[in-house]
DNA sequence: TCTGAAATATGTAATAATTACACATTGTTG
DNA sequence: CAACAATGTGTAATTATTACATATTTCAGA
């Protein structure tokens, strides 16, 4: 080959698409699923021990490797129907983590996950490795960056559950006001009026009331409401505005 | 190898990590960076035409394989930095797509980033397949899903740009207010008013007064202004609000 | 140098949203 | 049936947002 047919070479189409990707290095891929749920006025997340000896001890977040053809999507809705017999569930893309180091069997990098659940409609599928709910701010050490991503996967709910009503995802179907508030308090870390939570919630018009109330209370037992999509749907104001 | 010592070795510790990772398939990895700028009154996307025959004709973003040894983070820089001549640049990752379907070249998952800069400020490294600066809302079929990546990554900054003070990055490092409002007018492509916009950014106190005004302008020039970064961050409001 | 054109610069009143705050009601428990 | 504990509700004060009009400055051209 001389020198100008190189030239033309390089300008030309690349016809091997194949030949091109395979002249690259390839990485492992992992999704890691950031699971939060609701109970005792707390916000939990779903942890397993490591089973990498080199984390020995320390808390993980739920994840496995993508097979070769399902999407990261697929891979953390299976990751979820998987660890807890759940498929109706919330998730969505948060971040992609991409240091070189961050796993010690070579590289791997993982797309984090974050899905919301109703911790009483579930039943965890594998209790092996200590599975179970651990309270969101007891960030002890965790395997790999693993608490890197639970700090960003909260962070993201913190201002998700701000401008989107995911938190509903997190209750049962039917729910008291109290209870909404307990979440958005617990979430937020912050404390709220209860004047001013009804009176803000019930002004989005989104919430029935089912005619029903709290059972099993000491109390005097508060209504019942549900979340309807569809309402909210066709209420959303379209925000345009500028608050930093 | 029993039964019962099978059963063990599952449920033992994983002493080989590196086995592990290598047990699973691994896929090729690139970076995709949508490179906003702005000129004219629109908001532009850098794009080369892509130099595989299966697109031959169409548009491309400007991406590149991870190399083996660097971040996804140090990867869009580097597309930057080859393409744009430019290292001090606003970037952040918004999206991964993986769908296994997405290349014609195998399995190429691709994380999408979004950067913002002055495109007075740059110079052009490579002129080959036509790079050149797109309205961003001339969406042609584009090559691979890009096309869906532009989509949203533009949508990331409408909604950014209401919330930070991302936009600064797009203009000159002295501006005036006219053309801080033509910016937000094209990116959310709405029409704003005049004396609300100018009291709502001097409200939040982190535009600095240069002294100096507008130059070749068939009018009466307007104020300079800066975006003083440290006073932002002194006085922006930690926001707690629930605005669905 | 005067005039018209074009854009800058600015203030206020009306409306809407948010916050702060207190008391009557209902059901549970002993 | 009394004490308790939590639900349920309204209003006034404050703050933020919106709508809107006129005077000012510079440039360009007669």
């Amino acid at each position: 080959m001389t020198f100008a047919n190189q030239h033309i070479a390089e300008k030309s189409l690349i016809a091997d698409p194949r030949g091109l990707v395979d002249s690259y290095p390839k990485v492992a891929l992992t999704v890691d699923c950031v699971i939060f749920g609701f109970e005792d006025n707390k916000l939990k997340v779903l942890l397993i021990r490591s089973d990498l000896e080199a984390f020995h001890g320390k808390w993980s977040l739920l994840g496995d490797f993508a097979k070769a053809s399902e999407t990261l999507e697929e891979a953390a809705y299976r990751v979820l129907w998987e660890r807890t017999g759940m498929t109706d569930v919330f998730l969505d893309q948060v971040h992609t983590f991409s240091d070189p180091e961050r796993h010690p069997g070579g590289r791997v990098i993982t797309v984090a996950y974050c899905s919301l659940l109703n911790i009483r409609h579930h039943e965890l599928k594998i209790t092996e490795n200590e599975l179970h709910w651990h309270n969101v701010n007891d960030f002890d050490e965790m395997a790999f960056d693993h608490s890197i991503i639970l700090k960003t996967c909260y962070s993201w709910l913190q201002k998700r559950i701000q401008e989107h009503p995911l938190g509903f995802n997190l209750l049962p179907e039917k729910f008291s006001l109290r209870e909404l508030q307990n979440l958005y308090e617990a979430i937020l870390n912050v404390e709220l009026d209860r004047r001013n939570f009804r009176k803000k919630f019930f002004s989005m018009d989104f919430l029935v009331d089912t005619g029903e109330f709290e059972e099993d209370v000491k109390h005097r037992p508060g209504k019942l409401y549900q979340f309807n999509f569809e309402k909210y749907e066709k209420n959303k104001r379209k925000w345009v505005g500028i608050d930093f």
